[in-house]
RNA sequence: GCGGGUAUGGUGGAAUUGGCAGACACGUUGGAUUUAGGAUCCAAUGGGAAACCGUGCAGGUUCAAGUCCUGUUACCCGCACCA
């Protein structure tokens, strides 16, 4: 009997593709080309998480199938290896982070070939490889140069955990995404990068590629894009005070006007002493700066402000004179930071209209505005606003539009939500930002043919006291010469987000060892766009918007000849852990225990939750180290061999649905793999698939390829599973089907595949293998067993020749002994023959 | 509040166009083998004695509904005063 020795085949398969290079990308252009791409990872102190695999085994079996289809597969993984955890442990540690980072990149690349994934690895890219960052500084300078990279005086998200600014998409709820420390608003200069400038063409291209649907509304709400117009309002003193708004149709039920609190005219009018409350307005402006986002939103359902007094708004389509308030509900970042309020069309302005006792215009009529604010766009009709009364909302946009163009009072807008991307960190481990500022010239690029532009080496990572970089004390390096009048000039001590780096990378893999481009044009225009790329939800609004900004303009300066960087993105779930806590994971004896000590088991449930909190409630949860339910996958090739996660991880569930971790699940995935290994013990001759087999052949060959493309492993792999229940049935199989089925395993179960079909003596390696053709009519079976209903419930089955005609059916139908039953006495109504599939007979 | 998603046995999850609900696997129970445990093999396994009843809940369309329509609840994710 062949015995599954796992841990010597996956050695000696993992070395035998290490050495011969087995799935090295082609130099061959002539082939069809299929790029597939997994985000690479940041090499963690803490190594491979169960998480990791899911994502790179799912394409690993279709980058596998497709070379055995006849494709040149590029399959790279590379690592993002800057950032602050490196940094910290660096710093905890006393050890470079450069040392950190080789040690971690070493772990997870042996990790990673332990798990027999068919990556390239002559096309490693690590960012923090200095051949590697010239590149993304390079991009940086022409940013720069087409004025896409600006340093701008503004405020800022400053976490006080990490002591370093962060961009918008970094604050989760008023905190560090990363640390979870409370983020303050400071003033700094900073790097920024317009990637506002791309907001349209970021959305609009999102209909030419073929993402995930979610993916798209994602980033489509992140980018938040709405349609309206500025509208021109002139105050009492003489200013004119534009507002954003996209219910220009509503002008004439404008009763007041609410400016944010930072808005640059209130000091003006301070100063010029025209408001008559100034320490109200000023006490109210101070209290909503101190006020940090997270206290913004806490506070949103209660409405507060302050009227101005002493200066109101002229409305410019009827003249009517209201009153100006400030008010921390609008926001100084959106828009103009003015509104027009609509108490009667707007929910927050009807709050505020109730709270200050305001006027409330009716201007569409469909709704009762003095009980909620009217908001339906679809029914309503104007009323009370002079030349539009009686339109349809739409029609009245269009109007206004008209009217405000032609009385030089306003023009049609489009605002964004998206911001433009806070580019500086105040940290050492990090791109250099390759800029100098010089007292004469300003800031000034460094000569591109200067690049890379090292880190120093230094010792002390710690950041200065009011979050300056590490690097600011470190004067030798500063201090540097202008290159545009050679006088005394300084570095800046900035370096760049952890997302640079990995903003391009999937460019690189196309030509990783280029010396003199970013990536060669024959590289470019054979491997791109990316054919499909795989990766997390919580990076939609990161690094995939930002890769595509990049990517966009990266086309706009002809370095890339295509739009998109991916033409096809998915995204897995996340790979859960038990609770502990959770009382209905705990055993029988520890529950029984629990409903002891506390009484009944609502008691005992409320106790753990005293305990541990509300997540004790939750019995799936994320794993985490607090918790003690990480699962390491060294721990699990060890005891079951690399195989067997990986059948386990494509087998767990939907791809795209998290789903909890099962050690005794895998039980099921090993003796899978073990059944198919000791097929062999029960191999015949044959060169062609037996005929009982041939059509279960022909099927599961359709349904394991096209389950394998539209990432449903889980089912093809339930096909195999009941392909080989059916063969140990019959207690042998032959050759021709052995080698079939060990082909169709091996995208999941690449190593015990290989050395079967080894032992066998099937001849070369399997990866080398064509992938077996099916023939679509053999595979349904020639004989078909029907189900018989009567009124809709089962009453019997039979057997016909495939495509019998209705009568054949029927007939053979009625002849079965319980139908006959059901049917004798009645009258039948209604008979329903669905071809080959069921039977249905009506009766009375 | 807005946007997206999910809901099926004890558990993870399957179910082309509406066409046998519960594939496949875990777990459980019984049996075989074993000194014992583990491993392995065989059998059973949605509920119910049965008629029947069963896909979050309430209706509807249909010969036929997990799937379509109307309403509703719970949970998850994203955004959150974006004018």
């Amino acid at each position: 009997m062949a015995v599954y020795d796992y841990r010597n085949i996956e050695k000696k398969w993992q070395k035998i593709w290490d050495d011969e290079k087995t799935f090295a990308a082609k130099d061959d252009h002539t082939m069809p080309k299929f790029y597939g791409l997994v985000e690479f990872p940041y090499p963690s102190g803490a190594g491979l998480h169960v998480g990791h695999p899911r994502s790179y085994t799912a394409l690993d079996t279709v980058a596998r199938k497709k070379r055995m289809e006849g494709y040149n597969v590029l399959y790279p993984m590379g690592w993002d290896a800057f950032g602050l955890p490196t940094e910290n442990f660096a710093m905890q540690n006393h050890i470079h982070p450069e040392v950190v980072t080789k040690k971690n990149v070493d772990r997870f690349r042996d990790q990673l070939k332990s798990l027999g994934l068919s990556f390239d690895w002559d096309r490693e890219v690590n960012t923090t490889d200095p051949s590697y960052y010239k590149w993304t500084q390079w991009i940086f300078l022409q940013l720069y140069k087409h004025g896409l990279a600006y340093k701008k005086e503004m405020n800022v998200n400053y976490c006080t955990g990490c002591k370093v600014v962060l961009a918008n998409e970094e604050v989760v709820n008023g905190v560090c995404e990363r640390c979870g420390s409370p983020v303050v608003q400071r003033t700094k200069s900073q790097w920024m990068l317009r990637i506002t400038a791309y907001a349209d063409r970021l959305i609009d291209d999102l209909d030419g590629v073929d993402y995930i649907e979610r993916v798209k509304t994602q980033q489509k709400n992140w980018i938040g894009r709405s349609y309206g117009a500025e509208v021109d309002f002139t105050a009492t003193t003489g200013e004119k005070i534009t507002v954003f708004t996209t219910r220009c149709d509503t002008l004439f039920g404008a009763t007041y006007m609410v400016l944010s609190p930072e808005h640059s005219y209130i000091n003006n009018w301070i100063e010029s002493g025209v408001i008559r409350n100034a320490d109200e307005v000023r006490a109210y402006q101070e209290e909503a700066a101190r006020k940090s986002d997270f206290e913004r939103t806490e506070l949103a359902k209660d409405k507060t402000g302050v009227r101005l007094d002493g200066v109101e708004a002229v409305n410019p389509v009827n003249g009517n004179r209201i009153p100006i308030f400030i008010s921390d509900y609008v926001l100084a970042s959106y828009g103009t930071g003015a509104i027009m309020a609509v108490p009667a069309h707007d929910t927050r302005d009807w709050e505020f209209a109730k709270k200050f006792g305001l006027p409330i215009i009716e201007v569409v009529k469909g709704g009762n505005v003095q009980e909620e604010a009217f908001t339906d766009c679809e029914t309503g009709v104007l009323v009370n606003s002079g030349f539009m009364d009686g339109m349809s909302v739409e029609d009245a946009k269009n109007a206004m539009y008209e009217w405000l163009e032609k009385n030089g009072k306003g023009s049609k807008k489009t605002n964004f939500k998206l911001r433009d991307w806070v580019f500086s960190r105040q940290r050492y481990w990090g791109e250099p930002i390759p800029m100098v500022y010089c007292e004469k010239c300003g800031w000034q690029p460094i000569p591109e043919d200067q690049l890379p532009l090292l880190l120093p080496e230094i010792t002390d990572f710690e950041p200065g006291e009011d979050g300056e970089s590490p690097l600011a004390r470190h004067t030798d390096w500063v201090n540097t010469t202008c290159p545009c009048c050679g006088g005394p000039a300084k570095r800046e001590t900035d370096t760049m987000p952890q997302w640079a780096g990995s903003s391009w990378y999937f460019l690189r893999y196309m030509d990783p060892h280029n010396d003199k481009d970013l990536v060669g044009k024959e590289a470019i225009d054979y491997w791109g766009p990316v054919d499909w790329y795989n990766g997390g939800m919580e990076h939609t609004t990161l690094h995939l918007l930002y890769s595509r900004f990049w990517h966009k303009f990266l086309y706009d300066i002809g370095v890339v000849p295509y739009k998109e960087p991916y033409a096809k993105r998915t995204s897995h779930g996340m790979i859960l852990g038990l609770n502990p806590h959770s009382f209905v994971n705990m055993t029988k004896d520890e529950q029984q225990e629990l409903i002891k000590e506390f009484g009944s088991e609502e008691a005992a449930k409320k106790a753990l939750v005293e305990k541990y909190g509300e997540m004790a409630d939750h019995p799936i949860v994320k794993m985490s180290k607090s918790l003690g339910n990480v699962v390491n996958p060294d721990d699990i090739v060890r005891d079951y061999g690399a195989d067997t996660l990986r059948l386990y991880e494509m087998f767990i569930g939907d791809f795209e649905q998290a789903a909890p971790w099962s050690t005794s699940s895998i039980k099921g995935c090993r003796r899978f793999i073990e059944k198919v290994w000791q097929l062999q013990d029960v191999l015949t001759d044959g060169d062609a698939y037996s005929p009982e087999f041939e059509s279960a052949f022909h099927r599961t060959i359709k349904k394991v390829g096209s389950d394998i493309e539209n990432l449903k492993a889980n089912t093809a792999i339930a096909a195999l599973m009941s392909l080989v229940n059916d063969i140990g049935k019959k207690g042998s199989i032959n050759r021709a089907e052995y080698r079939t089925l060990l082909i169709l395993c091996n995208p999941f179960v690449p190593h015990m595949t290989e050395e079967a079909f080894e032992r066998c003596g099937f001849g070369g390696q399997i990866s080398q293998q064509k992938w077996p053709e099916y023939d679509e009519a053999k595979c349904i079976d020639s004989v078909v067993e029907m189900p018989v209903q009567i009124n809709g419930k089962l009453r019997g089955r039979i057997n016909v020749p495939l495509d019998s005609d209705n009568d054949t059916v029927l007939n053979a139908a009625k002849a079965d002994e319980k139908v006959a039953q059901a049917i004798d006495g009645k009258t039948v109504v209604k008979e329903i023959v669905i071809k080959n599939k069921l039977v249905n007979i009506v009766v009375k």
